[in-house]
Order: C-alpha cells, then structure tokens, then sequence
DNA sequence: CGCGTCGCTGAGCAAGCGCTTAGGGCCGCT
DNA sequence: AGCGGCCCTAAGCGCTTGCTCAGCGACGCG
C-alpha cells in the first residue's frame, strides 16, 4: 500500500471533521503519531503532511497535545460503542462474548493506526485529559467483565478469576494494535475470527 | 513502594554492569524510559536521576540512544533464555508450554519497567540496532511455535492456526508490561499462573 | 467597487534539546 | 613528592522544538 492510498483510507475514518483542513491535520497526526511516536512527531511534520505550513495548524487546533486528544477521544469512544453495542445485544454470554471480541479485535486491527496511537501514546495526553480517557477505557473493561460474568454464573463459562480473565482478553485485542500491519498474511475479519475463537476457549465455552 | 525502593530493585538487574556509575546510569535509564518514553526522556534527567552532571552520561555511553540498546538487547537476551530454557526442558508439549508461558509471563511482570522499554520503545532504535533486536525476537518466536506445533502434532493440542496463535500468545504475554503494576492485586507468580492456564485452554490442551 | 472575514504563510522567538570541551580533584604507582 | 590516568563538572555550542504574530490574497456581501 503506498502513503496516498494509507492517507486516503485514514481520512475516511475522520469525515465527522470540518472543516477539510482541519481534517487533513487530524489525519496527518494520526499517521505521524502512530509511525513515529507523539513526542517524536513535530508539528512541522504533521502540518508538512496535510500540506500546509506549521502555523496553520494552530488555526485549527489549539496545541499538538489537543490534536492527540481529539484522535484519542473519538477512538476511546469508537471502542466503547463497539464493546456496548456487542454487550448489550441478546442472546446468551457465548454470543455476545464472540461478538464482542471479533468486533473488537477486528476493529484494531482494520484502524491498526488509529488504534495503536489510543492504545499506546496515552501517557503524552494532559492529566484532565488523561483522567476523562482512562473513564472511558474502565467502562469499556467494565461491559466486557459483565458478559464474562455472566457466562460464569450461568454455568457456560468456566472462569475461576473474572477480573484477571477480563484483562487478558481486554490486553490481547488491544495489542492486535502493535503488531498488525496491512501488508501482512492476515485481514482484519481473519484475525476477529481467531480471537473470537482462542478467547472462546480461555472462558471454558464451546467453540 | 517508594521511588528510592523502585531504584534499588532495578539496580539489582544490571548488576553485571560496571563501574558503579555505568551501572547507575542505566538503570535511571530504564526507569525515566518506562516512565515518560524513549523521546521524553532527557539526558538531564537521567543524568540527574543518576546523581551525575549531563556530561557525564557521555563518559559511559557514546548517546542516549545506546542506553537504550544495551537495555534492549539485555532485556531481550534475557526473555530468549527464558523461553530457550522451557522450550529445551523435557516433558510433553503441555509441560514446556506450561513452564514457557509461566516463566514469560512471570517475567514481564516482575520485571515491567525493563520489559516496558524493551517491547513499547524498539522504534526508536537505529536500524542496525533494531534489526539485530529483531533477530532475537524472530528466535523467541519460533521457540514458542514449535513447543505448539510439536503439541498439536501429538494431539495433545488442537491448533487451527499455529502462527496465529503463536502471535497471540506472544503477544498476551508481552502485553503484560504494559499494564501490570506494583502496586496492583497480582503477584508476578499469580500473573503466571493465570496465563498459563489461560493459554493451555488457547490451544485446547488439558489442564 | 469597497470592505470585512476567513484561512493561510513567512519569519522568528524563547526554551530546551543532545552532545562537546576545557579543566579540576583524586587515586595509585614510582 | 611527582605524575599519569580516571571520573567528573561547569559552561556552553549549534540546532530543533512548540508556538506566535503581522500581514496577504480570495471570497461574499452591500
């Protein structure tokens, strides 16, 4: 895949942005963040990348911290619908387990970018910032502990520690993030496939 | 734990480096590196962490960039001999694969501030350095997959996708530095044992 | 046409960065 | 005592960083 074709399928996942511009940059830190690292990536690099001169980007944003916390919010919030809406669908504990981890799985490693900056470029975020984040991330650990517990108390699941389980499975998708490439052997909807699968079996269920 | 304790703790790791100062400075390194990151670390924090000037950093080491390579490639050297030594224990597939993931897990666990740096800042490494830690990695690998492949060859396992679960493996226990704390609930030895578990269910083998 | 507004640029500031250099105190050896 | 070598520091160099600011062209509106 070449950079315009990787830009072009990463502003995609930004249109909610106006205007263009500020678009642009938003896209243009995503990649730079998860490439180089935030304290890496200068703001001359990302303003070079949306085709503008470093001073347009305060136009939009008020400082490149502010940048990594829109990216960071819309993504901590793209997560936790995507593990609520597999939650709080029907069917038993085994459903929504595997739904919830193939949706989850899949969707770090489709926007492996996206993923990999809100996964591991938290620690650069201010303190309020951080704090509201770190909210968003113990209710998406909390919907996915539930289902696990109630796949325990139903009798489908054989778990003996819930929490421990919960941050394992929680840790596994996660880090699909650092590893994925798109140029790998995998696609996205294979790797959800097998972690639906592997987790499936980490809880004592039937495949 | 206070700080002065943390220092005293990781100092023991690097108990093979001398003089005193080398060895001090490294593991200020590693903590400050763990802390805020490769990038956001400055010399003069190490140095002062250390309880030198900046300038002595460079008596020691020829860049900043070297502490962070020695610290890899121990770091890895380490987590390889580890995973050697359970892959090249006797026993069935179920015990070696116990014992790796146990000791892996149990690793990265009790020692997160090295193992932090070591698997969440490889990037900033030159690319001569990067490609040799890369090797290193490539070998824990393949130990890992073959204990999984010789598993799934007898029928003790049953493994779709070797690789794949390979990486998740990997990956879930790599993933424990990241998060494990100190100050948290689990003992590095409880974290070893969850995984364990939890990965002889991955692969469908029998407790 | 005249004029304000919006989006942007060129130039640059203060601060902090990795790293260097000149020199000083202390040690053991002769 | 004299001296070389080892560690260390104070000072600072050249450069890059995040960010600012004065001003400019294009556009819509009267």
């Amino acid at each position: 895949m070449s950079a315009a074709e990787r830009a072009a399928e990463e502003s995609g996942e930004w249109s909610g942005v106006t205007p263009d511009a500020a678009r642009r940059l938003v896209s243009a830190a995503v990649q730079a963040f998860a490439e180089r690292g935030y304290h890496a990536t200068t703001t001359r690099d990302i303003a070079g990348r949306a085709g503008m001169s470093p001073a347009a980007l305060y136009i939009h944003y008020k400082t490149k911290e502010e940048l990594l916390y829109r990216i960071s919010s819309t993504g901590h919030e793209k997560a936790l619908r995507i593990m609520g809406a597999a939650a709080e669908a029907g069917g038993s504990a085994t459903d929504r387990l595997r739904d919830a981890v193939r949706a989850f799985a899949r969707w770090h490693a489709e926007h492996h970018t996206t993923a990999r900056v809100i996964q591991y470029e938290l620690q650069a975020l201010g303190p309020d910032h951080y704090a509201e984040i770190a909210g968003l991330r113990r209710r998406t650990d909390r919907l996915l502990r539930q289902i696990i517990q109630d796949g325990a108390d139903s009798g489908e699941f054989r778990v003996d520690d819930v929490p421990g389980t919960t941050l394992a499975v929680l840790s596994l998708c996660v880090d699909v993030a650092r590893w994925f490439s798109a140029d790998g052997p995998r696609t996205p909807d294979e790797v959800g496939a097998l972690y639906a699968d592997l987790v499936l079996r980490m809880v004592g269920g039937s495949v």
